[in-house]
DNA sequence: AATAAGTTGAGAGCTATTCTCAATAAGGAA
DNA sequence: TTCCTTATTGAGAATAGCTCTCAACTTATT
């Protein structure tokens, strides 16, 4: 079922790249991550930190977006000012997010017909897909109640 | 057609808050735009300054942020490092973007099925719909034919 | 015209992310 | 295996987009 260390080493090889331990690591945390979950880079840190794997902010970042620009990870912006990352998965498990502009409630929804309507307008451009996002933007139930401001 | 200044100041004040000047200018600055074009906040900056308008960075960055949240603007991420915005347009009008992760070359398309099922899907769950976009990451045909590295 | 409260502008401040570079290690070649 | 080239890492400095602060000013209302 999942991507294995072998696959991204022949992947990663392919363009002249290399299999670190780092980045065996990073790709196994993200497949091992519950469903819904997703990591910020410090988040990723703190996380590999507490099992006993020590690696750099620099080379979290510098994967994490080396990873996504492979189509192994979504790059999300689920609340300002931060990105994070989820394992980028086919079709029955593919999904988009619903996201509350002011307290950033997130609720994940499965589209296939959206997925598949991405992909035929890659297709149709030439271009080669990586990920494909419905991200809607609403005032979730409860801050539409709320007298705060925005 | 348009989103009127007084339809602004309504709006605005229908939430104790007020019609500026600033503010007026940067959604006429918005919906005078060509189709396709979007902002931002430095590019706003100086399309204003250019018409002689002098209007502060932080008055910028605070109304593209509150026009994004009462659904006016929408806000982009078709670039790293810098958001964008452009006029939220309905139906007819309203379109998604599918992006070169490499050089960010962009193309808008149309889709409204996929609006609907987004509108649908915020009202499912009670929330109130603001801005509803597909974005596409995928590598261009140019940049898959490049020896350039990811 | 007076008042209360929201808004602006200038610059300081913040912080997520990128950059730099010496040290290290992966992968291919011999 | 060993060597060699070159990608990668780690630490910290640097960058930059954006937010915050606060006094001065405006707006909308009474």
């Amino acid at each position: 079922m999942a991507y294995t260390p072998a696959a991204l080493k022949a992947e990663l090889n392919e363009r002249g790249w290399r299999l670190t331990p780092q980045r065996e690591i990073i790709l196994e945390t993200f497949q091992n991550l519950a469903k819904g979950e997703h990591l910020s880079a410090e988040d990723l840190r703190d996380v590999l930190k507490d099992e006993g794997e020590q690696v750099s902010l620099s080379t979290i970042y510098r994967n994490l977006k080396l990873m996504a620009r492979m189509g192994i990870l979504r790059e999300l912006e689920l609340a300002e000012g931060q990105k994070r990352y989820e394992i980028n998965q086919p079709s029955p498990h593919h999904h988009h997010h619903l996201i509350c502009v002011r307290c950033s409630k997130t609720i994940e929804f499965k589209n296939d017909s959206v997925l598949k309507a991405g992909a035929r307008t890659a297709k149709k451009s030439g271009y080669h897909l990586l990920d494909c996002q419905l991200t809607i933007h609403a005032v979730c139930p409860t801050c539409q109640r709320s007298l705060l401001p925005v």
